[in-house]
RNA sequence: GCCGAUGUAGCUCAGCUGGUAGAGCAGCUGAUUUGUAAUCAGCUGGUCGGCGGUUCGAAUCCGUCCAUCGGCUCCA
């Protein structure tokens, strides 16, 4: 007998050997009937292997985040054999499941396929299901695998094959198909009961682009039809968020063409709108301690030579500008802080003039490759909330303290939950990769997880995963359809100190390489845009709406009232405009509705004759009229609390 | 850049197997003077993404380029 500790942290006794589907059984029929996968002292197995020695466990059913990846990644296996028997003859990449469902990698060789052929597939693939297969675990020795796999003719297993160590080679085989896999899998494929297919799409084999690409099928599974159902409605509504049909539809921002692709064009309210934003984050920058600078857009290509630059992007940027004295070269600039090192550089700087926190909303140029471009999240030209700290090596920890401190105050002000914050650390076995001293990388990384620490947030260490300049510490954001991005980033810089030959004096009156933290607390302000767009499905916070009212005569008479609303509204600081067009009340409410301002202001003769404003908000219909004054002081006191006096 | 899809009026879309373009909204003009999500009527507006080809004839078929969308790769 073995002992088995439950979730509840009850202890039963079992045979050894029990299954985790007998275990289940043991508890309850509908359990048994629910159990996907099963984790054994933290490793997740299939429900059918016998489990042989005290352990806790916990049954994993599609209310399990890993149950739900066990029931996609045998999806992937379910979809892989629907495709061989449709198409004999194709190789097999990877298939595995990712946080929405599950992808395969396909060489489907001369054999052509579009997503007209997804029903047909899915079709086959719910017939399989219905079989309720049995997913079958086999140990095989490295060269049963090989040689199964040279047999098929598939190359892309036999490379992975050859990666692995002999012993650690499972197969699983389900219906008429087997596949080198890891596992775990679901005890059969009954439980698969609702398939779509989502995507089509080319992907390098093994992430190599240089390599073969292969046909990636994205698809979804569900345990009940109507789950599936919802999630499809779920994402139609994600498509309404979608910054590229709200900036439209809002009026935000356009690309055009004739200007060129990834170049967007701010309409009014989009500028109001990041204006807005702008001039929050600088009155939290002056109150910080930071000096705001201005750069020109373009700089001499001995300035990114200097920088390094040149030397990394200078071949896939827009090509140099170039002048009528030959040989003379300029570069759009595709990073502000060469610049600011310049400024920096400009008079001999003490110890007593650090830290200097270099701010400017910079515009920066990238020649992104076309397949990449995005709406307003990845774009050729775009402006930083950038700033450039410079600072000794003993003011990194509060100078990191301090910028961390920035982004979460945005992050509050604008009500950003949903986040990640990753911190990037060097690769301990690789440290010649890096530049800079290994005391200042030691005690800068020490410093971003004291101040994570402290911060009491959530984040992620990657080892590894820094800059060969710095480690850094990244804020990521999911948009509406979970496409994570990066936003907010601070990065502490060894590499430019060194390039641009900086210095300081020290209190030793000896000179000393000052530190370099990068950092932008929206990233990017188009991203940020595109971001908050699809966070606030366009419905924007009072202090940050490009109009905050709309002041809606019943008609024409009253036009003389509505302006002179108009200018009492105008006078204490609050955006608004007035619908002066020949349509009806229901028109005019109803477009104000639609562009999502958030008080409308009804006048007609009541409100003329009283001194009033009928207020509806958006969102929320009608509020009764209020006097003037007193909707302007409601909705300034609606901004104060948005603000948290900010 | 690569794979796949898409590209018709400012916007959203219709246009069957090739016979030379249509709706709603927006815009303009007029009527109406309006009370919480669309007042009515008339009018304007498109070398059907560009260029080439097949054909008596192309929005429709083929090629190519461009752009957009979904991924891949990349991202100072």
């Amino acid at each position: 007998m073995i002992n088995i500790i439950l979730p509840d942290n009850s202890v039963r006794q079992y045979p050894k050997g029990i299954t985790g589907l007998e275990l289940a059984r043991s508890i309850s029929e509908g359990l048994a009937r629910n159990v996907l996968s099963v984790m054994v002292d933290g490793e997740v197995q299939d429900a059918s292997l016998p489990i042989t020695k005290d352990a806790s466990v916990r049954l994993l059913t599609w209310n399990d985040p890993e149950g739900k990846a066990t029931l996609w990644h045998s999806s992937a296996h379910l979809m892989a054999e629907a495709i061989e028997l449709l198409y004999p003859g194709v190789k097999f990449g990877i298939g595995p499941d990712i946080e929405q469902g599950f992808y395969y990698d396909i060489d489907f060789r001369d054999q052509s396929i579009s997503s007209d052929d997804f029903p047909k597939i899915e079709q086959k693939m719910l017939e399989l299901a219905r079989e309720k297969q049995t997913f079958h675990r086999i140990e095989k020795t490295k060269k049963e695998a090989l040689g199964y796999f040279s047999g098929k003719g598939d190359e892309y297993k036999v490379e992975l094959i050859n990666d692995l160590e002999d012993g650690e080679i499972t197969f699983y085989e389900s219906g008429y198909f087997t596949d080198l896999c890891r596992g775990p899998h679901l005890p059969d494929t009954g439980p698969i009961k609702a398939v779509k297919l989502l995507a089509i799409a080319g992907a390098y084999w093994r992430g190599d682009e240089t390599r073969k690409q292969l046909t990636r099928i994205y698809g979804i599974t569900f345990p009940k039809q109507k789950e599936l159902d919802e999630y499809l409605v779920m994402l139609e509504e994600a498509k309404k968020r979608d910054h590229r049909k709200l900036g439209k539809e809002l009026e935000l921002f356009t690309f055009s063409q004739r200007v060129g692709q990834g170049l967007p064009l701010w309409l009014p309210r989009g500028a109001q709108l990041r204006e807005l934003l702008e001039a929050f984050l600088k009155r939290t920058q002056k109150r910080m301690g930071y000096v705001q600078v201005i750069c020109p857009h373009i700089g001499n290509v001995e300035l990114y030579k200097t920088s390094g630059h040149y030397q990394k992007y200078g071949e896939s940027s827009f090509r140099p500008i170039t002048t009528p004295i030959p040989g003379e070269e300029f570069f759009l600039k595709p990073m502000n802080c060469p610049h600011h090192c310049e400024i920096y550089s400009s008079k001999p700087r003490s110890y007593k003039d650090l830290p200097i926190r270099m701010a400017e909303f910079g515009t920066v140029y990238r020649y992104e490759q076309s397949g990449e471009l995005h709406g307003l999240t990845r774009v050729r030209g775009f402006t930083q909330d950038d700033a450039h700290i410079f600072c000794t090596p003993n003011q990194v920890k509060d100078e990191f303290k301090g910028v961390m401190e920035i982004v979460m105050l945005i992050f509050k002000a604008l009500s950003f939950k949903d986040f990640v914050i990753q911190i990037s650390l060097r690769d301990k076995n690789n440290k010649e990769k890096y530049i800079g001293s290994d005391e200042n990388w030691d005690k800068a990384e020490q410093a971003i997880l004291e101040v994570a620490e402290e911060s009491g947030l959530d984040t992620i260490v990657v080892p590894g995963e820094a800059a060969f300049y710095g480690p850094k510490m990244d804020f990521m954001v999911k948009d509406a359809i979970g496409r994570k991005w990066q936003l907010g980033t601070i990065q502490v810089d060894y590499n430019l100190p060194d390039r641009f030959e900086m210095e300081y004096i020290g209190a030793d009156n000896q000179k000393h390489r000052p530190v370099m933290i990068h950092r932008a607390p929206f990233g990017s302000m188009e991203r940020f845009v595109a971001v908050l767009l699809e966070h606030t499905g366009g419905n924007f916070p009072l202090w940050l709406a490009p109009d905050q009212a709309i002041v809606l005569p019943i008609s024409e008479k009253y036009h003389d009232y509505a302006k002179k609303v108009l200018n009492l509204l105008n006078n204490s600081e609050i955006r608004a405009l007035v619908d002066e067009r020949n349509e009806k009340a229901g028109k005019k409410i109803r477009d104000a509705e639609l562009m999502k301002i958030p008080y409308m202001l009804v006048v007609g003769e009541r409100e003329a004759n009283e001194g009033t404003v009928s207020v509806r908000k958006h969102g929320h219909g009608d509020l009764g009229p209020k006097k003037v004054e007193d909707f302007i002081s409601h909705a300034k006191n609606e901004i104060t609390e948005e603000l948290g006096g900010l």
